[in-house]
RNA sequence: GGGCCCGUAGCUCAGGUGGAUAGAGCACCUGCCUUCUAAGCAGGGGGUCGCUGGUUCGAGUCCAGCCGGGCCUACCA
């Protein structure tokens, strides 16, 4: 296959100028980085010491030990073996921890629950750490915690190692047809893969995070085939309109997609337009191929760019065409024929294709008969590349720097003489709506033809529910509706129809609103520093807001809800985290430092203060992080690492309303508030920077 | 027709493997800025957890059947 003209010389990198065009300066990639003068920079310059990454967990390893002290006291006295669930208790005046366990041995032991309550408590004896147990209501074990042994163990922040195997797990998501602008669909995709990538590596996990483009795809020879034939544009004309800086090509393509499917709908011989452009692109010859490439490259850097303000990162890019190129799909297509995976249907409706039978009545195409092969196979192939199973393997070079240092990846079919390897995954989670729940199944089913049972269990389909859009929000927004559409309760963006709100509209909109506001409570800050503060504000609402839902949930996207910042919203969040800073930092203003914590809060301290139940809550809730987190990563749900924070936030609103630290007359109360609070921001910027949440320096 | 998902306060949504008096935000009403920033705090009203059965000490949660809505069920992705 001719590779000449395909991985053209500076398609990716010529101009780096339209990457930035439309973003805010400090939202930049690390090479035009300028000295000095960001005001980020300046922004961020820290009065305290940065975050540290902790992972302690006290409350979660004293979990386990209760959950281990319970469990091997019955086996020695009932000889049963009980996995002992620990629960949190409804109210907070029953303690800290709840176990239920003498309901789970009631059935067993048939003996009420409430006896066998009571012989557990009596029996165990001491577990460190717990001050008391208690039986509550029908047979409840209620604990309550050593408080000053507590605190002073959130002191030394004993920490527990995250409990990474060392395996590698691949997260894929973004993948958005480069053909048009992203739109809040994608960035809900977006978001969640890149909220989950960030709860894994919080809890110590080996990421690798890949973004699949799909340039060789029907949805980019749409556009090819609107440039071509609508337009009658020229590679050089389409170039030209690239480098244009008065336009935002991703914007372009977005309208003339969904010119093009008009068209179509009214000219049905227009479809042809489309497989001569597939044709063409498969070929890799000539003016059509060449303009999906143009088109392909430049929507991958607006996507990237946009992605980029969210704070959204990747590692590597695998493309479709190196797919093609190096024959991935031919691997992959041996070995399902090998296994019988596929089968040639010679009669019915799918006569002439390679099928794979069993998922629906028909079977599942996945050659056609004209020989050409359909995503879903090309998916396979990739799924099997992921686990390493495929027997090939790209070739990479280094693509972009990211400001932090992370090199993005993309692939290439030819070498680069790079010894960077990717892939070899033990767990692979797919981001992709629910709608291709289908085409995951068919995925899974075709590793499993190939007998890699184990690989199949470890393809994670991790599904979300779409966005749409109320009729109403559309009438708000502007956007024509059809008769058909005006009576459903929600329709689905739709890029095909160009239906939807452009992911940096929106952005833009979060910036504008939040910058009216920073304006007016700092209007002595210099613009461009307003403007920082405004950015971050507009992403952590914009980030909040799309992950509050759980994924199952249709988000029918409203634009004064997203555009709020009140209640519960990231800015809530950032402001607790703001406000904790500014206690600090007014220290500091006072000419004082932090206390030494260690040598003045002893466990005697700790016992003395955290008697007041609004400091003994307020710390559990703030000591429960990483707890938090891992609940979340079982079950896969970055919705509850933003309640968690939210959550957070509002009991740290609380403490701050009750208690003015910087007022405390009393030395030890002070110290030891002033230590809560440094342990509180900790928390929140911990959990808020989990979700992908900057915190501002002031609000 | 088959598969998946949803139905909880006026609205938008949470509700670990069944467990204690079903929660939050918004909206509405009442208070609180000489204080570490009111993007905040405190308080109030608001519920047949779609319906009907079943499982059991106990069901918003599990099972079955209905009702209403969405998505998928392509030689599109």
């Amino acid at each position: 296959m001719g590779t000449g003209n395909r991985n053209r010389s500076g398609a990716e990198s010529n101009d780096k100028r339209k990457l930035i065009r439309g973003i805010d300066p400090w939202y930049r990639w690390s090479q035009p980085q300028p000295a000095g003068s960001s005001p980020a920079a300046a922004a961020s310059r820290p009065c305290f010491p940065p975050p540290v990454i902790l992972v302690f967990s006290v409350f979660h390893s004293l979990e386990k030990q209760v959950s281990q002290a319970f469990r091997a006291h019955i086996q020695a006295r009932h000889g049963i073996d009980l996995a002992v669930a620990i629960e949190q208790p409804r109210q907070s005046e029953f303690g800290e921890m709840a176990v239920p366990a003498a309901f789970q041995l009631a059935r067993q032991l048939r003996q009420a629950p409430k006896k066998i309550a009571s012989e557990l408590v009596e029996e165990i004896g001491s577990i460190p750490g717990i001050a008391a147990m208690e039986i509550a209501g029908n047979g409840y074990i209620n604990l309550r915690l050593d408080r000053g042994a507590y605190g002073a163990a959130l002191l030394r922040g004993e920490l527990e190692a995250g409990v990474s195997t060392g395996e590698k797990i691949i997260v894929e998501h973004t993948n958005i047809n480069p053909n048009k602008a992203a739109h809040i669909g994608h960035l809900r995709n977006a978001t969640l893969g890149d909220t989950f990538v960030r709860m894994l590596r919080a809890l110590g996990q080996n990421v690798e995070v890949q973004n699949y483009i799909d340039n060789t795809g029907v949805q980019v020879a749409d556009v090819v085939a609107g440039f071509h034939h609508l337009e009658k544009k020229t590679p050089v004309q389409v170039r030209a309109l690239i480098a244009d800086p008065a336009t935002r090509f991703d914007y372009y393509c977005w309208d003339l997609y969904a010119r093009t499917s008009a068209y179509y709908t009214e000219n049905a011989e227009a479809l042809q337009w489309r497989a001569q452009t597939l044709h063409a692109i498969e070929a890799g010859e000539g003016e059509l191929a060449e303009l999906a490439h143009l088109v392909a490259d430049a929507i991958v850097e607006a996507h990237l760019a946009t992605m980029l303000r969210l704070d959204i990162e990747y590692d590597v890019l695998p493309r479709e065409s190196e797919i093609l190129h190096l024959q991935f799909w031919a691997s992959a297509f041996e070995q399902l024929k090998q296994r019988k995976a596929i089968y040639l249907e010679t009669e019915g409706k799918n006569a002439g294709c390679w099928v794979m039978p069993g998922l629906s009545e028909e079977g599942k195409v996945i050659v056609r008969s004209d020989g050409t092969v359909t995503y879903v196979g090309k998916d396979i192939a990739y799924q099997l590349w992921k686990f390493g199973l495929l027997g090939k393997d790209f070739y990479y070079r280094p693509f972009r720097t990211y400001m932090d240092g992370r090199v993005l990846w993309i692939t290439t079919d030819v070498p680069a003489g790079s010894d960077h390897h990717f892939g070899h995954g033990s767990q692979v989670y797919n981001v992709i709506d629910a709608r291709q729940s289908y085409l995951q199944e068919v995925v899974a089913a075709g590793l499993r033809g190939l007998g890699y049972e184990q690989q199949a269990g470890r393809s994670i389909h991790f599904s979300y529910e779409m966005v749409a859009l109320s009729p109403r929000c559309c009438a708000d927004l502007g956007i024509p509706l059809s008769e058909e559409d005006r009576k459903k309760p929600y329709v689905e963006v739709s890029g095909r129809k160009g239906l939807g709100v452009k992911a940096d509209d929106l952005v833009d909109s979060l910036i504008a609103k939040a910058l009216e506001e920073v304006a007016s409570r700092h209007s002595e800050a210099a613009p461009e520093e307003q403007r920082h503060v405004a950015t971050q504000i507009a992403i952590g609402a914009l980030r909040y807001f799309l992950l509050k839902y759980t994924r199952n949930s249709v988000i029918a996207f409203d634009l004064q809800e997203a555009l709020s910042f009140e209640g519960e919203t990231g800015p809530y969040v950032q402001y607790a985290a703001v406000r904790a800073r500014n206690i600090l930092r007014k220290l500091e203003e006072r000419g004082e430092t932090l206390p030494d914590f260690t040598a003045e809060l002893s466990p005697e301290v700790f016992t003395r203060q955290l008697h007041a139940e609004d400091f003994w809550q307020v710390l559990l809730a703030a000591s429960k992080a990483d707890s938090a987190v891992e609940r979340a990563v079982t079950a896969g749900e970055p919705a509850h690492v933003a309640k968690y924070a939210f959550q957070l936030a509002q009991a740290f609103n609380n403490f701050y309303h009750l208690y003015p630290i910087l007022q405390e007359p009393d030395r030890e109360k002070r110290v030891f508030l002033l230590w809560m609070t440094d342990f509180f921001r900790r928390q929140l910027e911990r959990t808020a920077g989990i979700l992908g949440i900057p915190v501002p320096p002031y609000m």
